[in-house]
DNA sequence: GCCAATCTAGAATGATGATTCTAGAATGGT
DNA sequence: ACCATTCTAGAATCATCATTCTAGATTGGC
C-alpha cells in the first residue's frame, strides 16, 4: 500500500455523524462539526466523501438498511398472527439495542438527509428499499391469510410498522428507556387488527 | 388609527409560512421566501415579527394549540372506552379537515420550529401545553377506569395519540387521503389496549 | 535516495440567508 | 398644511457553512 497512512477513515466520520444526528439532529451535521468530532481538518472529510450530502445519505442508508434487514428477516420466519406479533416486537427490541440509530430513524425524516435525488452510488440501494419491504409484507400476507389486497396491506403496515413507530417515538425522543408495556401494546395491536382476518 | 394603512399583516405572513412548511418543510421558511409568498419586502416581515424564530414558534404554537384544544374537548366528553374511541378518531378526522396543519404537526418536529428556549411571549402558552394534555388524560382515566397509574397513562397515550399519529403519518407524508380503514384500525387499537381494563 | 500516490492541514472562496438600516410613502388628528 | 406615527421598499451587513485550493507530510516500491 503506497502513500501516507490514513489517520481518519469513513467509519470514524460516519459514526461521528451518527452521534451528532442522535443528539442534535441532522442539521447539526456540518462538515466542520464532523471534522471537529473526529479531530480532523475539514479538508479530510472531503478526501473521503464527495460532499456533505453524500455523507448524510450514506449514513441514512446504512441505518435504514440495517433496520429493514432485521425486520424483513423477522417477518420471513412468520406465517401467522403469532409470527406477526414477533415481527412487530422486533422494532421495540431493535430500538433498545440501537439507541443512536433509533434516534436517527424515528426522530428524523429522510428528506433531512437526502434533499433531492439520491447521490448516484446510492441510487440502486435506495430504489431497492421499498420494494423489498413491500415484497416481504406481501409474502407474509399470502402465507398467513391467503390474500394481499390493499386493505390487508394497509392493516399490516399499520400494525407492524406505523403503530409501533408511533408508540416508540415519544420514549426515543425523550431519551427514556422503552418500557415493557410497549411490547404488550404493540402485540395487542397486532392481534386486534389482524386477528380476525385469520378466520375470515 | 393614525399611520399608513398596512398592506400585510401577521395573518398573511403566518399563513404563507404554513403553506411553505406544508410543502417544503420548516427549513424552507426563510424570511425571503415568506416575503416573496406574501408579496412584501423582507423588511416588512421584521415589522411584524421580532425574528424568523418568533414567526416559526408562533406558527407551531397556533397549530398545536388548535389540535390539542379539539382533542381535549373530544376527550372531555368521554367517560368510557367508546368515548375514548371517539377521541382517538378525532385525530384522523382533524387530519382530513386540516391538511396543511396536519403536515406541520405530523411531519415535523417542534425543534425544527423552536430551537432552544421559547421566545418570551410564548413561554406561558408553551408551558401550559403538556400539563393541559396530561390533565385531560388523567381525568379521563379516573372517570373511565377509576385509576391513573403510570401503566394506564402509557396505554392511553399510545392508544389515543401515538398509535393514531403513527398510522396517519404515511398518508400525510405521501399527500394521500387518509383511508377509512385507518379509522377502524385506530378504534380497534383503543378497544384492544383499553378494553380489558374496564373490567379489571 | 527518489518518486508517485495518498493523506493531513488549514486557509481562501462563495453562497445563502437572517438581520439591520436608510428612504420614502400614506394616514388622520390638529 | 403640518406632524408624529405606522408602514412599505429594498439595499447593505454579517454570520454561517459547504466547498475548493495550496502546502506539506508520509509511505513503500524502485
Amino acid at each position: 500500500m503506497v502513500g501516507r497512512a490514513p489517520r481518519f477513515d469513513r467509519k470514524d466520520m460516519a459514526s461521528a455523524a451518527l452521534r451528532l444526528v442522535a443528539d442534535r439532529g441532522p442539521q447539526a451535521v456540518t462538515v466542520a462539526a464532523v471534522a471537529k468530532e473526529v479531530g480532523a481538518p475539514t479538508g479530510s472529510i472531503y478526501h473521503r466523501y464527495e460532499s456533505r450530502e453524500q455523507l448524510l445519505a450514506e449514513l441514512w442508508m446504512d441505518v435504514v438498511e440495517g433496520f429493514q434487514a432485521g425486520f424483513v428477516a423477522a417477518l420471513a420466519k412468520a406465517d401467522d398472527v403469532d409470527g406477526a406479533a414477533g415481527a412487530a416486537r422486533f422494532m421495540a427490541q431493535w430500538t433498545r439495542e440501537h439507541a443512536l440509530e433509533a434516534r436517527l430513524l424515528l426522530l428524523h425524516r429522510r428528506q433531512d438527509f437526502v434533499a433531492g435525488d439520491w447521490p448516484a452510488p446510492l441510487a440502486g440501494r435506495a430504489a431497492a428499499l421499498e420494494p423489498q419491504l413491500g415484497a416481504a409484507l406481501r409474502a407474509f400476507a399470502r402465507r398467513a391469510f391467503g390474500r394481499s389486497d390493499a386493505e390487508l396491506m394497509a392493516r399490516l403496515r399499520y400494525a407492524l410498522l406505523d403503530a409501533p413507530f408511533g408508540g416508540l417515538k415519544p420514549y426515543v425522543q425523550a431519551g427514556k428507556p422503552v418500557p415493557r408495556v410497549l411490547d404488550d401494546l404493540v402485540e395487542e395491536t397486532v392481534r386486534a387488527t389482524l386477528g380476525d382476518l385469520a378466520r375470515a
